[in-house]
DNA sequence: TCAAAAACGATCAAAAACAATCTTATTCGA
DNA sequence: TCGAATAAGATTGTTTTTGATCGTTTTTGA
């Protein structure tokens, strides 16, 4: 093998496939191998060595920055939100809705999903705490009552001592809740305190606690406790719920839905 | 199968689906494999990708955009509410702001354009019955509080009894507030009284009254009475208000600024 | 309500991209 | 100078992506 006269070292070279990646958000392989005049196998090795110190990320044919919009397009979980599991559960829970009836949605993405799902219902009263869901639904149909509060910025829900005094003053048919977490022993679990204190408080006065979680929240515990099993009605899922969720959860009174 | 020398990698195909589907709200499969020139069963395979990401929503015979209300009501400018004059009152109400205030928003076009200066300043709280200036608040700087209560659809604002309970507990600095029309005799009057309430209870309640209001609202008299003139410490105007109102309000120990 | 047309999903084969392995060349220290 | 270590190119199966085909479903319009 004839290696030519002035070969660029080998970190060099990785720099130079970085900044070409960043310039212009995404790269080809071939492209790069002209550019480099080297082998397609040594862009592939640079480029592994590249994702594995987070300055890329590949994908089939080449790679793309890390910095750039379609990175966040294969990575960010949060635009993940209207997933068709999630958009399946939510048309499971819709189906329990009645008519002229009041409704509690909290700040999840699923009753985010169903909150789309409301939008035609000229007989529906909604009470929620997401920001998301009320922004939604402010040009639709329903009649909606925001609860009022400190808004947290990470989930776009109010909370906070605040919010119980709306809370205090109203009552649902159904409430709508998602969680971080749920496991037999613990019951549900999600990460802020303020959000579990809401969580709570709308538990406790809601006709119909519907709890909509799809079974990746299965067996996981986070660290503010929100209510026990006892209190939840409904359980809506999708079908890789565990099957000991089902007997133990029916047993104890609860309908599962798992779709 | 000759594939020809592959110009685009899939991701940045899908990006670009995504986008031509944001653009109009809506894309037809055939229009989109015109567009990419690639075969239909690429341009669904990529849908189906993109809506498992919750990028987009399918529909037989292509596909439409998922885009959440929040990110249309920052950005959407329908009534060109954002007026240069506008702009300029709200910035002359800017500089009222001191340090580590608290301050109350309330449902005007003004006061939004008010709420985008606000962004970068950590050190405030604001307190709002505009969903509008929620959303515009709700991924910046300021401690975000919410009135609550039941949304008036056609201001996007929170109003009615329950909206006091929130508006009992909290105390303000300073309130910014708009005014559908003003008058030396009526003092200010709105169109809803669910909203004259609102403004009512927080003109009580804060330490000081600012009102923005471009001179069009001048000698107009609306349906609900807000509050007299008394309540109100600041006028911020434009140069077009009739002297009257400068002489007869500056007696009345207002401080009145046109700009 | 029925039938044609359009759109769809599943499946298959070709081509491109890939990973693993082998080979060759260079470097560096004994 | 020898030989191990390193790095790059070449080779060879494997996987992924893509486009084409075909039977099925949905939409549309008479």
């Amino acid at each position: 093998m004839i290696r030519e006269a002035c070969p660029t070292l080998a970190p060099q070279r990785r720099e130079h496939i970085r900044l070409l990646v960043r310039e212009s958000g995404i790269a080809r392989v071939e492209d790069l191998r002209r550019e480099l005049k080297v082998s397609v196998a040594t862009i592939r090795r640079d480029l592994e060595v590249l994702e594995e110190e987070g300055k890329v990320r590949r994908v089939h044919g080449g790679a793309v920055s890390t910095e750039s919009r379609l990175e966040e397009s294969v990575f960010d979980d949060k635009t993940n939100q209207f997933s068709k599991q999630k958009r399946t559960i939510a048309e499971a829970a819709y189906k329990l809705i009645g008519q002229e009836e009041s409704l509690f949605l909290d700040g999840g993405s699923t009753t985010l999903c169903l909150a789309r799902l409301l939008k035609d219902r000229k007989d529906l009263t909604v009470v929620t705490n997401s920001l998301r869901a009320a922004a939604e639904l402010a040009d639709s149909e329903p009649r909606v009552i925001l609860t009022g509060g400190e808004l947290r910025k990470i989930s776009q829900t109010m909370v906070g001592p605040l919010t119980s005094a709306v809370l205090n003053q109203v009552r649902v048919d159904r409430a709508f809740m998602g969680t971080m977490g749920f496991c037999l022993n613990n019951g549900l679990t999600t990460t802020d305190p303020n959000e579990a204190f809401v969580k709570a408080l709308v538990a406790e006065q809601a006709s119909q606690l519907v709890l909509l979680a799809d079974s990746s929240k299965a067996e996981k515990v986070s660290f503010a406790r929100v209510s026990d099993w006892d209190k939840v009605d409904v359980l809506v899922s999708d079908q890789k719920l565990p099957p000991i969720f089902i007997k133990s959860l029916t047993k104890r009174g609860l309908k599962v839905c798992v779709v």
